[in-house]
RNA sequence: CGGGGCGUAGCGCAGUUUGGUAGCGCACCAGCUUUGGGAGCUGGGGGCCCCGGGUUCAAGUCCCGGCGCCCCGACCA
C-alpha cells in the first residue's frame, strides 16, 4: 500500500491543470521535453520532441500550400531600416519589438538592419524588381524562417523573442484575387487546425483595432484553451494596395495601363504547439493527436527475467507490423520499469500505448491504451495492425470532438455587462455579445473586463440586438474572450 | 515596462531570521535482486550557494548594484 501512494507522488512531477494552469503549462513543456529554456533571455531551445511536432506541422502545411500552388522561397533575415520606414502603419505596429544590429565586424554601420519581426518590407522590395506584367501575377510564395520580436514579457512556444513561423506573400492582379487568396489561406489554417491538430477554432475577421499594422483587413483563426481563454491560432491578411504603392510594385495590365498589385500576407507560428498543450492537454502531460503525433505507438514490452527473450522477440515482430501502419518505436530499455514507462510516454503525449507481456503471448494477444481516454482494450494477435491504425483514426476524431463540445460548452450568448464580467471571472471562455461597431465600446470593453473582440465570425453563432456597452443597436455579435 | 515572488548538485527543496566545516529527496554511477502503473538493498560521484562589488577574522546567510525566471497587469503570433 505504501508503495502504490508512494508511486502516485511522483506523478506530481507536474503540476495539476486546475490548480495552477500556468504551471502546469511549463512542467508539461520541460517535462515533455519540448523545449527548454536558453542562456538568451526570451529564447528557447526547442528539444528534439517539440521540433518533431514543428516538422510534422510543416510537413502537413507544406502540403497544402503546395495543393493551392504556391512556393517556398527565402528572403534575408536582416532589413534596411529604410525599407521598413516606408509602411507608416507597418512602422509604428512593429517599432517597439524590433532588435537592431549597428555594427558589423568592427566597423559601424551606415544604415542599420532591423532582424526580421516579419518580412513584407523586404519581400515586397524584391516583388517590385520582379512584377513586370499581369503575365507575372499572381506571385504566390511562401517562407519558412525565423522571426525576432523583443517581447517584454515571454513564455515558450506563446510568446518567445525568436519563433519560428511560415509567412506566405502573394501579389495578385485584381482586390478580389487577393481577397479570395485570403480567405482561401484562412480556410486551409482551419482545416489544418481541425483535420490536423485536432483544434475546433472560430473563423472571422478582425476588427480594425485588433487588424495587422498595415493590413486593409485581417482574418483569424481563434481557438480556446482548456483554461478559457482564447489563443490566436494564425492570421491572413488581405493587404490590398498599401504596400503595392510604397514599395512600388507595378504591372502593365492587359488593358495597357499601369496598375498595383493587390497582396495578401497569412502566417501560422509556433505557437500551435502552445496551443497543442492547453487544448489537449491534462494532469499526465501532453496529449498529441496522432496526426502531429512524431510516435504515434509506443511498444512496452513487459519482460520478466526469464521471459526476457521470448517477449521481446515477439515485440520485435510486432514493431515490424505496426511500423507498416504507424509511427510506431519499440521501448525495450531495462533500466525502466514497464509502469515508469507507461508514465513517461503518457506525458510525451503518445496517442496509443502497446502492452505486450508474457499474459499476451500465451493468449496471443496485445494490450492497447489511448492516451486521450485511458481506455484498454484487448485485441487478437492478428488484428493488431489494422485495428492500431483504425484506433488512431478513432482518437484523432475524438479528440476534435472533445474539443470541440469543450469550446461549444464554454461559448456564452451574454446581454449584459454585469454577466459579462461575471462569465470572465468564473468560467472565462467565449463570450457572445452584440456590438454597436465603435471603437470607443470595444476600448471600454477590454478595459473593464480585460476581454478583445477575437474576431467578427463569419458563421452567426448567436446575435443580440443591442450593443452590450453603449445599449445602442447592434451591427454585430462578436466572439469576445481573453486571449493569450 | 509597472506590482509581487523566486534564484543553493540535473530536478524539487531545507539552511538565510540570529554570519562559524553546504544538507535532504529524486535523478546519476557500480553491483546484486527485480519488471502488468514511476522497483528494492548496498556502496559511490557530483556544488563559482545567479553574477559583481562591499562589510567582517569569517558571507549561502548582512549591505549596495546588476542579471535571469515565474505570476498579475500593459504590449504582442
Amino acid at each position: 500500500m505504501q508503495k502504490a501512494d508512494n508511486a502516485k507522488e511522483f506523478v506530481k512531477e507536474i503540476t495539476p491543470r486546475d490548480k495552477d494552469f500556468s504551471q502546469w503549462y511549463i512542467d508539461v513543456v520541460l517535462r515533455a521535453e519540448l523545449a527548454d529554456y536558453s542562456p538568451v533571455r526570451g529564447c528557447m531551445v526547442i528539444r528534439p520532441h517539440g521540433y518533431a511536432i514543428w516538422e510534422n506541422i510543416q510537413k502537413s502545411l507544406d502540403e497544402r500550400f503546395r495543393a493551392t500552388g504556391h512556393q517556398n522561397a527565402y528572403f534575408p533575415l536582416f532589413i534596411p531600416e529604410s525599407f521598413f520606414q516606408r509602411e507608416a502603419e507597418h512602422v509604428e505596429g512593429f517599432t517597439p519589438e524590433v532588435a537592431w544590429v549597428t555594427q558589423g565586424g568592427s566597423e559601424p554601420l551606415t544604415e542599420r538592419l532591423a532582424v526580421r519581426p516579419t518580412s513584407e518590407t523586404i519581400i515586397c522590395t524584391m516583388y517590385s524588381k520582379w512584377i513586370q506584367s499581369w503575365r507575372d501575377l499572381p506571385v504566390l510564395i511562401n517562407q519558412w524562417c525565423n522571426v525576432v520580436r523583443w517581447e517584454k514579457a515571454t513564455r515558450p512556444f506563446l510568446r518567445t523573442a525568436e519563433f519560428l513561423w511560415q509567412e506566405g506573400h502573394t501579389v495578385h492582379a485584381s482586390e478580389e484575387e487577393a481577397e479570395a487568396e485570403a480567405l482561401r489561406m484562412l480556410d486551409v489554417y482551419k482545416e489544418f487546425a481541425e483535420n490536423v491538430l485536432a483544434i475546433p477554432v472560430i473563423a472571422g475577421k478582425k476588427t480594425e483595432r485588433e487588424k495587422f499594422a498595415g493590413a486593409l483587413r485581417t482574418y483569424t483563426i481563434e481557438a480556446l484553451m482548456s483554461d478559457g481563454k482564447a489563443l490566436q491560432a494564425g492570421t491572413s491578411h488581405n493587404l490590398g494596395q498599401h504596400f503595392a504603392k510604397v514599395f512600388d510594385i507595378t504591372y502593365l495590365d492587359k488593358d495597357g495601363q499601369l496598375k498595383y498589385g493587390w497582396q495578401t500576407s497569412w502566417g501560422v507560428s509556433t505557437r500551435l504547439i502552445g496551443a497543442l498543450i492547453m487544448v489537449h492537454g491534462d494532469d499526465r502531460g501532453l496529449s498529441l493527436p496522432p496526426a502531429v503525433a512524431p510516435i504515434e505507438v509506443a511498444i512496452v514490452p513487459i519482460m520478466p527475467g526469464n521471459q526476457r527473450e521470448r517477449v521481446l522477440e515477439s515485440a520485435s515482430a510486432l514493431l515490424q507490423s505496426l511500423t507498416q501502419v504507424a509511427r510506431t518505436v519499440l521501448d525495450s530499455r531495462e533500466e525502466y520499469t514497464p509502469g515508469w514507462k507507461f508514465n513517461e510516454w503518457e506525458m510525451r503525449g503518445v496517442p496509443v500505448r502497446v502492452e505486450l507481456g508474457p499474459r499476451d503471448i500465451a493468449n496471443n494477444q496485445v494490450v492497447l491504451v489511448r492516451r486521450d481516454t485511458g481506455e484498454k482494450i484487448q485485441v487478437g494477435r492478428d488484428d493488431v495492425a489494422r485495428t492500431v491504425r483504425s484506433l488512431l483514426d478513432t482518437v484523432q476524431r475524438d479528440m476534435l470532438q472533445k474539443a470541440a463540445r469543450f469550446r461549444d460548452e464554454n461559448t456564452r450568448l451574454v446581454s449584459c455587462m454585469d454577466e459579462f464580467k461575471e462569465i470572465l471571472q468564473t468560467k472565462r471562455g467565449f463570450l457572445l455579445a452584440g456590438w454597436c461597431g465603435h471603437d470607443q465600446c470595444e476600448t471600454s470593453i477590454k478595459e473593464t473586463t480585460g476581454a478583445t473582440v477575437r474576431c467578427l465570425p463569419f458563421e452567426e453563432m448567436g446575435k443580440a440586438d443591442k450593443c452590450v456597452c453603449c445599449g445602442e443597436p447592434a451591427v454585430a455579435t462578436p466572439v469576445f474572450a481573453r486571449a493569450y
